[in-house]
DNA sequence: GCCGAACCGTAACGTACGGTACGGTTACCT
DNA sequence: AGGTAACCGTACCGTACGTTACGGTTCGGC
């Protein structure tokens, strides 16, 4: 083995990479903006210079982050598509759940909060990298739900990239920007059952067939 | 007159004044993230320390930048709740577009880019001025035409704070969220009237008396 | 014409932080 | 045991930037 090589963008990263990007993300998490360099390394008991020899510099470190976050989110079920009703108010009211228990948790927030000022300057694209694997994941994780809801005669909509970025609107609302902007807004575990419930119905209500689809 | 007193909180800023926030607004939008004492100082023909004598520090400066934006989107009209179906969807409607063209303009972008970045550190408060005079103001105006239209028997719901966070998920959806994270997402003003006249029907399907709501 | 206040432009200071260098320690290989 | 590679801890360097200090200029009041 040649000397350990900058964390090829690709593959893995090794058991003691992977607790320093945690330490990365506590430090995120607890300390928001102090994440220099120096914190990092003493947080995760190892050397500056074994970060940068491991990640190349710190924008590769913050990479590597948002990328071992993302790939710890991704590892969730594959839901299969089904054609009762029941089953897909279900599916819905579980995305959406999962959808409001990822935005608001506090990691989610510290990771957006830092890409959204990356974003700002145009060094990287942490922006891009997180819209990827939250936004734009969830709805191609979506998607085949919605139209095989569609095949089966329960949903009628044209183009499910609207359908879907419609129920986003419903169960998102106001949350993720409030948080971000350091609202204090909180969710009990019920609150989320509660608001993932509603936007399913208010969807169906939208975009179900008539043959079911009714509020309370 | 004593020495300029510190930009006094409250009262309005002189005309010199403005211009440097202005020169701070654009130097946002262009820069980004190089928002340095220095380049404001540059761009705006004046002295660093006219800067410090007249904002106290550079939080100072950038609060005082907000709190102009949003005292320059805050000079809108005043609806005037209304009684008729038509009337009631055409006030909506026009929300939904001010409220579109808003978050999609380089200006909020990157002042909630800003905002959002200092919420990371604990040191001020601009995400709770944003949010006061963005989200939470927009809900104040649009109140009163909600509950107008109750009273007017053209609406259903309960809690108008919950109809309209509603309203707000349907009009925005993943809209801003793409935009701070750096998605290249742009907005012909058609579209905005498009998707403000959507979310607008799609609100009155889900909270209109069912004499009237009904969508294409 | 003179004074003082406000302001501009710029130089200077202190610090924080990204990045590098280096000596000491551990652990593995032979 | 000896050699070597990885790594820790820390000292060090350069720079960027917030903040302060200062000399020079403009301008309104007397």
């Amino acid at each position: 083995m040649t000397s350990t090589p900058p964390m090829a963008e690709t593959d893995e990263p090794t058991a003691r990479q992977q607790a320093v990007l945690d330490a990365v993300l506590s430090l995120m998490v607890e300390e928001g903006d102090q994440l220099t360099m120096t914190a990092v390394a003493r947080r995760a008991s190892c050397s500056k210079e074994t970060l940068y020899k491991w990640f190349g510099d710190r924008d590769g470190l913050l990479t590597a982050t948002v990328r071992w976050q993302a790939a710890r989110v991704r590892a969730g079920r594959y839901d299969r598509p089904t054609l009762d009703i029941a089953t897909l108010r279900d599916s819905l009211k579980g995305f959406a759940e999962t959808w409001l228990t990822v935005i608001s948790s506090p990691t989610s927030i510290a990771l957006n909060r830092l890409a959204i000022g990356h974003a700002a300057s145009r060094k990287s694209n942490l922006g891009s990298i997180v819209l990827a694997n939250g936004r734009f994941a969830i709805g191609e994780r979506l998607r085949p739900v919605l139209e095989a809801g569609r095949e089966a005669g329960l949903l009628a909509f044209e183009d499910s990239e609207t359908a879907f970025r419609t129920f986003f609107g419903l169960v998102g609302r106001d949350v993720q920007i409030r948080l971000l902007l350091g609202d204090g807004l909180t969710f009990a575990p019920d609150e989320i059952a509660r608001d993932a419930a509603r936007a399913t119905d208010q969807f169906l209500t939208l975009y179900g067939r008539p043959t079911t689809a009714r509020r309370a």
